[in-house]
DNA sequence: TTGTAGGCGTTATCAG
DNA sequence: CTGATAACGCCTACAA
């Protein structure tokens, strides 16, 4: 590795005036200061991560807690493009987590890593969080509330204007919705739901809102079943999100019924999938990619001027994505 | 944050006697070194990592090169896996990228952050690896062969046999395949599948093998197209992987025919998709769990013990997974 | 404008 | 068995 000593030596020079040119900063003459960089660059000297955090305590690494849900599309996409953004700032990533041995908390890992900041992405609060959200250290969240801390959420109670828009416009009128486990989203969508159906003046009577969960098309299926069965049974079902919907198709393919010949489904998150099925999902599409930015722009703000930085509440819109598995029942 | 320092003054002992009783070093009794070792737990001490990096040059993190190859569920599982793994024996897991605007690449980006080790998990070569890959930071890729490295590779010339048993078994006699890039991998399968058929003495016309892309649906759409328009029709097709058969699917249907009724499909990667589909995909299951554990032991092998460590290939099997999309010829 | 020196938190070496 | 002390590579006052 070469090491700014090197550098040094090589310019006839001391470490010293060698780290101000490289840093770009004044006590030398700027043509020396260009000449010291570019024999720098010359020799391929890039500092030392470690020394200067230790110096600094600026680790240019940003934490990212994640869980297990890596393999869910949504999230995948919103990690890529916080990665894209970071990386682009100069910024690594590394995950942050508590699962390890030693017993560490997510607080005391993104210590340790000295992170400058911390990004949580995942669904679930957790108790283990909380000391990390009471810290100094600049976090982020997604698609999730703490006290005092910025969040970017996707817009879950306004979504459902659009949807129900939508849905009122092809003629629906008997609107089911399957939702997920219960949480900040779940209350949000619900509400949302709600508050759509009344604007039309859409009654909804009480068993066309069932309990599943998400990415769990088992549950999904069963709460298919459930209104199916109903007497007055729904024109259109919502799902809690692309992945449930498969659930609820088989479902109802096995009762011998068709999408969306007897019966319009609507899904949640806009994945690939969704456009690739037959017939196509008609979804609410989330822009991950831009969930993403916002929080890594946020992130950076509070890094960068944590004192004047006033969190804020982010919400990022998404759009229904029509497709044919929503019957236009005014033909 | 509190220091070696603190825990030293705290049990009245210097710090040299501190971090060797924190390490298990000799030079301090096993009680008192055991008292420490508590104290220091009461007062919630971690070691800083930049520094212990600094002074160690081994920084506890490992890099992973993965491209934009995230929202790929199959990669995502993998790198799941990698993260569980590395997770549990304290290994962090940094993003390595060469987009930066400094211009630095994979390799120079891993030694300023003095990476233990890296993984590379992406599909094509680039020239860019090339560095990383002949330094002296050990390496283990992911689908790919460099020289002298440690590969962990999916079964792909070997699991042909298995899907061709699987669709000879059920009576298939013309099985048109459409695979994807040009790569290693691509050449593995062709000609794990050409010797396959060969073994069961099935003829493959030229024009039963037909290039398309992994992960398009659009261009298997394409290929399928032009299966489809041949007079001696296959009654199977292989898909490059399981998104790539939803573009089959959707031209299949458009031209009026039915999976598996008119013609059969077989996939490959055994995302949960398959699964979730009516009729549900049959496809060969990547076992990404282990490939990725795989992958991760061996890095921690040639980190841990660089002098006997030995490169090697590793194949994790994978298996045929049934599904309703092939049809049962012999009935 | 330049060089020197101290210290960030650790670990490791070497006297006591 | 214990406690100073010197690095690791970098930054930054401060002295020249």
């Amino acid at each position: 590795m070469v090491t700014i000593k090197m550098v040094a030596q090589r310019c006839g020079l001391s470490v010293g005036a060698v780290s101000k040119a490289l840093n770009h900063q004044p006590g030398i003459s700027p043509e020396k200061a260009a000449w010291v960089r570019q024999v720098a660059e010359e020799m391929r000297y890039y500092p030392n991560a470690a020394a200067r955090t230790l110096k600094t305590s600026r680790s240019n690494n940003i934490g990212v807690v994640f869980q297990n849900r890596l393999v869910h599309e949504y999230f995948s996409e919103i990690l890529e493009s916080i990665r894209a953004y970071m990386e682009k700032r100069g910024y690594d990533i590394t995950f942050l987590n508590d699962e390890r041995d030693s017993g560490m908390s997510v607080y005391e890992h993104a210590m340790q890593r000295q992170c400058d900041g911390v990004l949580i992405a995942q669904g679930s609060a957790r108790a283990d969080l909380d000391r990390l959200v009471q810290s100094d250290i600049p976090v982020v969240a997604i698609d999730q509330l703490f006290q005092g801390r910025t969040a970017v959420l996707s817009d879950n109670a306004d979504s459902f204007n659009q949807i129900i828009d939508y849905l009122y416009q092809m003629g629906h009128r008997r609107i089911a919705m399957i939702h997920g486990e219960d949480g900040e989203v779940t209350r949000m969508r619900l509400a949302g739901f709600h508050r759509a159906c009344r604007k039309w003046g859409l009654e909804v009577p009480e068993e066309y809102v069932v309990a599943a969960k998400f990415q769990e098309p088992k549950d999904s299926g069963l709460a298919t079943r459930q209104l199916l069965a109903l007497k007055n049974r729904p024109t259109c079902i919502l799902y809690p999100d692309d992945i449930s919907y498969l659930g609820g198709a088989t479902e109802i393919e096995r009762q011998g019924l068709s999408v969306p010949e007897d019966i319009s489904c609507f899904g949640y998150d806009g994945i690939r999938l969704s456009r690739l099925l037959r017939p196509s999902l008609a979804t609410y599409r989330q822009d991950a990619e831009q969930i993403g930015r916002r929080a890594a722009e946020e992130l950076l703000l509070a890094i960068e001027d944590p004192k004047c930085y006033v969190p804020q509440i982010v919400t990022v819109a998404g759009s229904v994505q029509p497709g044919d598995s929503v019957k236009d029942l005014n033909q």
